[in-house]
RNA sequence: GGUUCGUUGGCCGAGUGGCUAGGCACCGGUCUGCAAAACCGUAUACGGCGGUUCGAAUCCGCCACGAACCUCCA
């Protein structure tokens, strides 16, 4: 079967054929860290891990890398040229890279528990000022590029003359330059559509470095160019990041490659869509998001209760990446039942037992799951398949149907593979916390209940689960016996 | 204004030129001392108007509405 990823660029979806061989090259957009990660930041890591984690599954060797912005972008308020690091920093009088060191172990800790696997590098652009310099002077020298007053900005129209500026978004170089607002103030830029590879410094800003131009830092989208081609080569296979970044960042990244390197440097672009609040994006500067961690204690007005990571990965999955997601309560708490749900079943089909024949039919599930991931990743149609599979087990639970010994262990393995390799759905871990002796000490009370209901001492059984009720604990009556989690 | 993309049943959310997506809720049923839970099952849909077609919710056109981007943003 043949995997077919949606490019931006040709706005199909295309055969995936890597560049060499088994080995795939792909780069994301990561966070800038200076501040903690939402939803939305949860979009990406989420979908590219599945791309990463199927890339994996069907046999290719791939080279993962995912950024940590930490320096270089800029603000667009009163405080337009200081670095967005710098000034976070500066408020809470810490040093930069406490900053980022902060938020980056936060982030790294929200995508572990969201099941989020480490990318294989995770370089930080604060690390990477030399390349980022030399990659500068490549357009420079390319005759791209021209300094003005210390800074150095990209040639926009000049490029626009031999390549083709915009094609990844559809923009017209024309259109734009009519329609962009004048610069009030601005007089290194040639013309509004420039856009800046080294900026210097201005006195009061903290994060800079030398260069030949000046003491300064380099331009917004200078990093993902210098750490993609400096770890997965001049050309490689996949670039991904939020929809959001196609303009301008995207679309410069492949500008400076083009100019420096005289290279279209990625064959295919993913982008993920946004995570929408009342249909509208879940963002920063609308202030209207929602923490990961707020997510994780049910510490927001909006959320009607705590949601685990697993809810929320799930929650994520069940969209196509391409669509936008709407949050609501109501939808992640439909999705925390469904995936309850679906994990109890994946346990019980762990202690199915087989017959000697099959009354279900499971044999295509494998194939259609497949199909589906290989259908530029169709998640929520993998989930479908499985919830289908899912009446399967039940019926075979309930003695209603039967399953032979192989279609078992296939359903087995298919699950297996499908919820924990590839949409990375770990089965929570139990509720019921407290040792052992408090866990007696609730079976001994339900045994005694148990007890009562045989002597129909309804009075003494309604009681005691009554009361356990009332402390939180959540009593099922099975047919033999009880089941309960706090 | 430009660019890109949407509009699916009570809600979320897939997909397709003719064949049940799925989840949640609802309703019906099984189970149960009762209840809860669990399980099974049924129903409801494709923004509007035209066109192409034997057939369109699916393709094309127009309109309406919405979103993202055009300024840092996943």
């Amino acid at each position: 079967m043949n995997l077919f990823i949606y490019n931006t660029l040709s706005r199909t979806k295309e055969e995936f054929v890597p560049l060499h061989g088994n080995k795939v090259g792909l780069y994301v957009c990561g966070p800038t860290v200076y501040g903690d990660g939402h939803l939305g930041h949860a979009r990406p890591a989420i979908t590219f891990d599945i791309l990463f984690r199927y890339l994996t599954h069907v046999g290719y060797k791939v080279r993962y890398v995912r950024n940590i912005t930490d320096v270089g972008h800029l603000e667009n308020d009163a405080d337009s040229g200081e670095d967005k690091i710098a000034k976070k920093a500066r408020l809470d009088e810490l040093e930069p890279m406490e900053v980022v060191q902060y938020f980056t172990n936060r982030y790294h800790k929200a995508m572990e528990s969201l099941n989020v696997l480490p990318p294989s590098i995770e370089p930080h652009a604060s690390a990477h000022i030399m390349e980022q310099i030399d990659f500068v002077q490549k357009i420079l020298d390319a005759g791209f590029a021209y300094e003005s007053e210390g800074s150095v900005y990209f040639d926009v129209e000049k490029y626009n003359q031999k390549h083709n500026y915009g094609k990844l978004s559809g923009r017209n170089i024309d259109e734009m330059l009519e329609t962009t607002r004048d610069l009030e103030g601005q007089t290194e830029k040639r013309r509004s559509v420039d856009f800046a590879l080294w900026k210097k410094a201005s006195p009061e800003h903290i994060m800079r470095w030398k260069a030949p131009w000046s003491d300064g830092f380099p331009g917004w989208h200078l990093e993902c160019s210098a750490m993609g081609t400096k770890y997965l080569g001049e050309e490689f296979d996949i670039h991904g990041g939020g929809m959001d970044l196609m303009f301008p960042h995207h679309e410069c990244e492949i500008a400076q490659n083009k100019a420096g390197l005289g290279k279209d440097s990625v064959k295919y672009w993913m982008h993920n869509n946004m995570v929408t609040i009342n249909g509208q994006k879940m963002g920063k500067s609308l202030g209207n998001f929602i923490t990961l961690e707020q997510f994780f204690t049910g510490n927001h007005p909006l959320l009607t209760k705590a949601f685990s990571p697993m809810t929320v990965r799930f929650f994520i999955l069940q969209a196509h990446y391409r669509s936008t997601v709407d949050f609501s309560s109501a939808a992640l708490e439909a999705s925390e039942k469904g995936m309850a749900r679906l994990m109890e079943g994946y346990a019980r089909l762990q202690k199915l037992a087989p017959s000697a024949t099959s009354t279900v039919e499971t044999a295509g599930l494998r194939d259609k799951c497949e199909e589906a991931m290989c259908d530029d990743l169709n998640t929520p149609i993998v989930i479908s398949c499985l919830f289908d599979a899912l009446r399967a087990i039940n019926l075979v639970h309930d003695g209603k149907e039967t399953i032979s010994a192989d279609d078992l262990k296939e359903l087995q393995s298919v699950f297996a593979v499908f919820i924990e390799e590839i949409l990375g759905l770990k089965p929570e871990s139990e509720a019921s916390s407290g040792n052992e002796a408090y866990k007696r000490a609730i079976d001994l009370l339900l045994n005694l209940r148990l007890e009562a209901k045989r002597n129909k001492d309804w009075a003494t059984s309604d009681k005691i689960r009554n009361e356990l009720t009332a402390l939180g604990f959540e009593i099922k009556d099975t047919k033999d016996g009880f089941e309960w989690k706090i």
